[in-house]
DNA sequence: CGGATTCATGCAAACGATTACAGTGTATCC
DNA sequence: GGATACACTGTAATCGTTTGCATGAATCCG
């Protein structure tokens, strides 16, 4: 591999004059620039990343940390993350803390010893104290999808509790007066959609019924199981809610099997759009997030950030879509 | 941060010293060890990369170079070559292509910069002359799903060929004559599986109709233009067979629009299992491959590779497997 | 015309690890 | 008892950049 230093010598002169050359500084003369360029190229040169991040401390990688790699929301992110990372001359690290606390360390550790010029981060925990761990790094961040830490980084979510709400809002206009649901665990966006689909129960006079809701990891099997339980319920519900997609794909699935009618005698709704829930009969109505804009907006914030580390910290707050369909019984 | 040197300081030995304790070299007196090892806890020392990276030529990063993150096909891979990469203390650059060449080279240049240990690649075209590029380049390297330049590297593959054989003569024990098929352009798997159909029909007495098989790009969209305009044929097909997930729902949907009955009148086979192929009326029939274990597979022979590169270059055939559902014409 | 400023360039010191080589001390052997 | 081997440790070179400082030349201004 060329080095610097063959390219100074071929152009007779010091590897200070080509750094800077390459660089695109000032103080070089434009006749020397071009031999500089000529010979870069003509000997392939492409620096050496270790040492210009070793001397200069920072590299063109940015870390993306998400919980879930063969989740769909997280993976259309991953894709407008990239995607903007690459116009901008950065490569994405992907890490995938499949939820777990230890692992998110681990990685955050790791792409702070990789020396990344930032991170987005769906965070797994309420952990705060992890968070400030992860802030003590110092480096430029943008937390997505659930809000901690909303004084230290950078933020881009939507309003889940106004999201779960409409949603709610929507079945509850149907007429349906049971709703049981499934909110993914241990993730603030499941507290604050259920304290929307709460406050939807409230504000139309219903009461929320305890053996109604529960709150479990966010996997399809936990889904299922969990709207098998509820529908095998003496007073069984009349509609059927679920906070993200791997759990509506175990709720559906239990809905097909229990022989109900669907929407007939349990409607179904959900957050998360997906390429099944158009192709299913009854088709199924969605509180879709702007997924790939998320990711987008994510980008673009952190290369600002890494851009001036001094700017005042943003807060995005992105729209949401209720898709209506078939499953809740709409014509 | 601290530095090796504060380490050395802090037990008053050289940063050499240091160096060998922790690397865990002959010729340290374990007295010394324990005390390096002590005071490296005590400072939280972290190596820096970057260092030991212009150092020593290696990095602890592999590179994962897939076509389409939001393929869950890719996406289950992706998958396992993080769980077995964490495991050996690696972290996983994610690139996308797009099935786009250039980005495909964009990204392998990047790799190489980045010094990393290692590549996993599911190469997007036959162009064999950017693989020559990229095994100029001397880095390990691992094939994956489209067998290019078997003489130059280790490859995880399925047999595509005996593959779609199997599916297309699942269709026709139904008694299907006409069999529409869509493959995916532009990668080699489509070309075998092609083959496979072919060999199926031929050994079934059967001709091939050059209006009932497409090549078009992987995409949704293009599954599904593909699909109605066979559909809307004079001489309809009474069977439709994709050669891969993303292509299967925009078949499946120009199926269900058709209005054509499933499996009466038309049937549908798929390769590469969807959470939604069991979740449709009818189920859908798929060929199966070994998603996870190719990737933890390939990973495994990437690490290996990594460990020795002389090893002899190995080829791994896993095998797939037919799930029979609704939408063939099964019980 | 002379001092001040600006420009173009080179020299050499970092960055933080690894490692070849050399040096010291202790044990072993004949 | 001297030679030899071996274990432990330190010194310093090295990886390939970037960049502060020094230098000399050109330009400017009063």
């Amino acid at each position: 591999m060329a080095s610097i230093r063959d390219v100074a010598e071929q152009c007779g002169v010091s590897t200070a004059t080509v750094s800077r050359a390459l660089a695109g500084k000032q103080h070089v003369r434009e006749e020397v620039r071009k031999q500089v360029l000529e010979a870069a190229q003509r000997l392939d040169y492409r620096p050496n990343r270790a040492a210009r991040n070793l001397r200069s401390n920072q590299s063109s990688n940015i870390g993306l940390v998400v919980s879930d790699i063969q989740n769909p929301f997280f993976t259309s992110i991953c894709r407008a993350v990239e995607d903007a990372a690459l116009k901008a001359g950065f490569a994405v690290f992907l890490c995938n803390t499949d939820e777990d606390p230890e692992k998110e360390a681990l990685y955050l550790r790791h792409l702070a010893d990789e020396n990344v010029a930032g991170v987005i981060i769906a965070p797994t925990g309420r952990r705060t104290r992890d968070f400030q761990m992860l802030n003590g790094l110092a480096m430029p961040l943008v937390v997505i999808d659930r809000p901690i830490g909303k004084e230290l980084a950078d933020t881009v979510v939507i309003d889940n509790a106004e999201a779960a709400f409409d949603l709610t809002e929507h079945l509850i206009s149907h007429g349906r007066r049971r709703i049981a649901c499934v909110f993914g665990a241990n993730s603030s966006t499941g507290q604050e959609r259920r304290k929307g689909f709460q406050l939807a129960l409230q504000k139309n006079g219903l009461t929320e019924r305890r053996e109604l809701v529960h709150s479990v990891p966010p996997r399809e099997e936990e889904g299922y199981r969990a709207v098998c339980q509820m529908l095998a319920l003496p007073d069984a519900p009349d509609a059927v809610l679920t906070s993200n997609g791997l759990l509506a794909l175990g709720a559906y699935r239990a809905l097909m099997e229990s022989g109900k009618k669907c929407p007939e005698e349990v409607s179904f709704a959900t957050f998360d759009e997906a390429a099944w829930t158009s192709l299913v009969k009854p088709s199924v109505t969605v509180l879709e997030q702007p997924t790939y804009e998320i990711g987008a907006t994510a980008a673009g914030l952190l290369l600002m950030r890494i851009e001036d580390p001094k700017r005042s910290i943003r807060h995005v707050e992105l729209k949401h879509k209720l898709l209506i369909r078939h499953s809740c019984g709409c014509a």
